[in-house]
DNA sequence: AGATAAAATGATAGCGCAACCATTTTGACT
DNA sequence: AGTCAAAATGGTTGCGCTATCATTTTATCT
């Protein structure tokens, strides 16, 4: 069996010296033109193919980021994913992706796992790193994202938007609209979906008129199907008197939507629905649902740049950056 | 600055010799109750983390897996991708994912890139790879899985399912509910959906009674609007002759019945919906969707567990894995 | 043509780790 | 206590590549 080919292969093939089939690869126009063709040539007819790990061992470059979302059935993450790939690719590097399933502790271990990949930048999801994590993260040296929610104190970088803010807007939203007996629909509950009940909570507190709220929450994970057994659970505690709800995302609205019309319930004059995320199955059910939406590919792709160009040694603050949200408006409400 | 500590930081510290401290990392039980202690507490101390690119060279073994998918917004290949990570975690090693969007050239380029990793095992989806990607994926000796369809001729091993056959089963049960004027909605028109548009021209082909048939296809990505233009499309094609859509997936079937109510077409009575992949919402529209299911979170655990038994070297021919699908009929029809 | 700079190419060393083999320590037995 | 095997530990080397510096070739000028 013929192992595998390496540089001197190449190097032998094309008649010059392993260091210049090197420079090939790496400085194409450090070479002259005849020997490159030369190696392209010899690379291309051996299937040579450049071991990864001694490149990145001698030239303390790994060409990786590693990235860790909370949940890979998340189609929000999946989102950022792409913005992230796509700005990827274009700096040459690979990612190496771990799904914490919103777990820190499983986060601290991928840490781990993923620094020993020797990333030059690291994309986390939200602000809750344990602190052994965090210690890791810092000594490291390369430069980190923490994305999607908004950090006072960021390990390095952030970015995101407000999402107790966003939380506070809806629940405005629906109060001017007129609807008092406001329902709040929460899944998993994790930091973000906490801030956006803060926000509903806030709102509802600082509101002028008197007004009811309903909070039902599970720490399940969230599905359509989950939406209409929180509608019913709602309208239970309510005693049928909820006239609107706010769903922590538009997985539930969607399935509270579907609920409504198993329950005889209209849209939006029986009840309001609002969501979170802006799917695009929101636009086009029957009505559409309000929901709120965020830049997350921009995001994803914003934070690879950011990477890009930090140093990694600059252990100044970076003020966070606020990519902002927008209320969609729709026949739900 | 102290810069990353290696395996001597932390011999010196736990006062063992460095390849002692490699072996509570990689073979703690052929190490001492107490040497290992003393190392494990240096490491956690001064934060140690193990350098992948060393390690993987001088050990030839990376630890990671590559995959490629054909897109990261297509739920689908999420699925396989959960399947995949789950049983990963189980062999500690790490993905490197690639999205190719759909075309064998940008797979081709993964292929090289990924391969560079020194993967321990390739999983691939579909059957389309360029013959220089196959043949650099042969000459690598490594277990190579191609997923998701069925294969004469796979690179390695092989597990999916028949989407020709699924194809005609799902056309003869609309034909067996009575439908005559059947239209296909087709979108990307990857060799998937083609096989099971294939799939629906035989199923009529063979049917004994007169019967008609649509096609309208686009090379657009999937999506749920585009569902909505295209039943419009058909029934302009149709003069609103047809009766019934099999759509290729379950977006598209959702778009499709969406539209209908705007369109105020009754489902089934007017018009027969099913789509494909069996994705949650499809149960829970109104009417809920006949649909395909396949077992692809399975699929992805099955294609690790493949690999990781498979030698690599073996190249004998092995039968390809069938795991099937599963027509779910519901309202729609 | 000769001098000089610039570009192209090559030789050597070392990145951090684990395989391999050598050595030391421990424990079980007579 | 003495013998031997087994377990534990350590020293040396090389994985395949690129950084660094040295050397050769080419281009540019007077």
């Amino acid at each position: 069996m013929n192992k595998k080919p390496n540089l001197k292969d190449v190097a032998k093939v094309a008649g010059v010296s392993a260091i210049t089939v090197s420079r090939v690869l790496s400085n194409p126009d450090k070479v002259s033109e005849k020997l490159r063709a030369k190696v392209e040539q010899a690379v291309h007819d051996i299937g040579y193919i450049r071991n990864h790990a001694a490149s990145a061992l001698a030239s303390r470059r790994s060409g990786v980021i590693a990235v860790i979302i909370p949940s890979l059935s998340n189609i929000v993450f999946n989102d950022v994913l792409q913005g992230i790939y796509s700005a990827v690719k274009q700096h040459h590097l690979q990612v190496v992706l771990g799904d914490c399933h919103y777990s820190p502790l499983e986060e601290e271990k991928l840490i781990a796992t993923l620094l020993s990949q020797s990333p030059e930048g690291f994309i986390l999801t939200g602000t809750d790193q344990t602190d052994y994590a965090r210690k890791l993260l810092q000594q490291s040296g390369i430069p980190i994202v923490q994305l999607m929610e908004l950090s006072d104190c960021p390990i390095d970088m952030n970015i995101g938007f407000s999402h107790f803010n966003a939380g506070v807007d809806i629940t405005n939203h629906l109060l001017q609209k007129g609807y008092r007996k406001l329902g709040f629909l929460g899944a998993r509950m994790d930091t973000r979906t906490q801030q956006r009940l803060a926000g509903f909570k806030k709102a509802i507190a600082d509101f002028k008129q008197p007004c009811q709220s309903y909070v039902v929450t599970t720490t399940q994970s969230s599905s359509i199907r989950l939406g209409g057994q929180l509608l019913q659970a709602v309208m239970a505690e309510s005693q049928g008197q909820c006239d609107a709800v706010f769903c922590c995302n538009d997985d539930l609205a969607l399935g509270a939507l579907f609920e409504t019309k198993r329950m005889n319930l209209k849209v939006p004059a029986d009840i309001a629905i609002c969501g979170f995320n802006d799917l695009e199955a929101s636009a086009l059910v029957e009505p559409a649902i309000t929901s709120v939406a965020s830049p997350r590919f921009e995001m994803g792709q914003q934070a690879v740049e950011l990477l890009m160009t930090a140093s990694g040694q600059d252990k100044t603050h970076k003020p966070p950056i606020d990519v902002g949200y927008r209320i969609v408006e729709r026949a739900s409400t």
